[in-house]
DNA sequence: GGTTTGACCCTAA
DNA sequence: ATTAGGGCCAAAC
């Protein structure tokens, strides 16, 4: 199993209703520094992907998707459909990880 | 192979 | 609180 599967394997398990961080996959693959590489597996997706990487923010709770085909109100629907609020602050949206950040065991 | 590129994150100021 | 800078890692060139 690749990285990439590994990564990918990892945010179908995110449950609807909560979200994760890059960090926080990057953690659960045992290589807690690659947050970064973690963004560029979900960047590769194709539009069709049944994986729901619209659970993944950054560790900040904001919605860091940014100059892709899919714009960033694309997640926010898919967020706010899953019953998750999302801010509008700044320019930015954000959701309130202390409520909505998945805690697996 | 080396170099560049990010849907990141932490620290210091 | 907000910002700037540097480090990180896997993929793509």
């Amino acid at each position: 199993m690749n990285f990439q599967e590994k990564v990918i394997s990892i945010a179908n398990k995110i449950p609807r209703g909560r979200v994760a961080t890059y960090g926080q996959i990057a953690a659960m693959v045992y290589t807690p520094r690659a947050a970064r590489a973690v963004g560029l597996v979900l960047r590769n997706l194709s539009a069709s992907t049944k994986v729901p990487w619209h659970r993944v923010i950054n560790a900040h709770g904001m919605i860091s998707i940014e100059n892709l085909n899919i714009p960033k109100q694309e997640q926010v629907r898919r967020l706010q459909k899953e019953g998750i609020e999302v801010e509008l602050k700044n320019g930015n949206y954000w959701a309130d990880l202390k409520k909505y950040l998945w805690r697996p065991k």
